[in-house]
DNA sequence: TTGCTTGCAAATTTTTTGCAAAAAC
DNA sequence: GTTTTTGCAAAAAATTTGCAAGCAA
């Protein structure tokens, strides 16, 4: 599934990246059809689809499998990890690999050859976690 | 998406249960309809998708997002982590974290709740890397 | 001008759902 | 006998593709 190189910059592309630049959101593609289509009405979701494989082609963003309902984009391209709320669904970017590596050296004695990892952790987000804390004694919401 | 609980035992659940017992493949649906296929030619893949869901429902199986395609489903339900192999596609068990648990300790202390975590490693598995060494002056090959 | 990229619509792929018939208990 | 589960077909949801027209270089 190799894709042709791009080579020419539009402004569908330029849109697109900029749509998903400094986000910590972790968008769907659909989410990042709605923000550019607010500036270029005329842009198809199809288009984003192309221009979202040639920005993670190019390394400029990269893509996320945490939910079955589809893919993620995410423009921090520098390795870190995600955290996944239960409740709400948020996606917080984690960077603990800087003070806690993950040792993966058994796998090398092992034959394996390592190229990258990704660590998901799920649970409460500290909203939360914090809004469970209060509301500790009370009997489950219905639909809050 | 909460699934009403499963109250009877049927043939189908059975074989989409064995279809998947002791596999280490991490299969696709698609896949075990094709196995569970051949004991019961009359079953649909609906079926197929129904019984998977009360499986991970029931916490018999588990769903793992590994791939764009879709969702696999893996009969190994204890902590555990995957490699996935960049050339073969290969999935592969990891238990990593028996002798060498992520330190997921910092998180707590920035007030988030920890259920649960997974670990997946890119790169070549044992098979593929040890090829690799053999073949290494090699021109790349055309379609292996 | 040349040929890459887009918009549109249709196609694909994966998964879900409505409903009558079949099976479980 | 009652209620759940199945099979089938149709629906949904996410993503991809063919192709003529538009745009970048």
């Amino acid at each position: 599934m190799r894709r042709a190189a791009r080579k020419r910059t539009t402004r569908q592309l330029e849109q697109v990246f900029k749509a998903l630049e400094g986000d910590h959101t972790h968008p769907f593609a659909h989410e990042i059809y709605r923000r550019v289509h607010k500036r270029l009405p005329r842009i198809s979701l199809a288009t984003v689809y192309r221009n979202l494989h040639s920005l993670v082609d190019e390394g400029k963003i990269r893509t996320l499998l945490l939910d079955e309902q589809g893919a993620r984009f995410d423009p921090e391209t520098s390795q870190h990890d995600h955290f996944v709320c239960e409740r709400c669904g948020r996606v917080v970017d984690l960077f603990l690999r800087q003070t806690r590596p993950v040792d993966l050296s058994s796998l090398a004695k092992q034959g394996y050859v390592v190229t990258t990892h990704s660590l998901t952790v799920h649970g409460l987000c500290q909203i939360c976690a914090a809004r469970r804390r209060t509301s500790r004694s009370q009997r489950p919401a219905r639909k809050a």
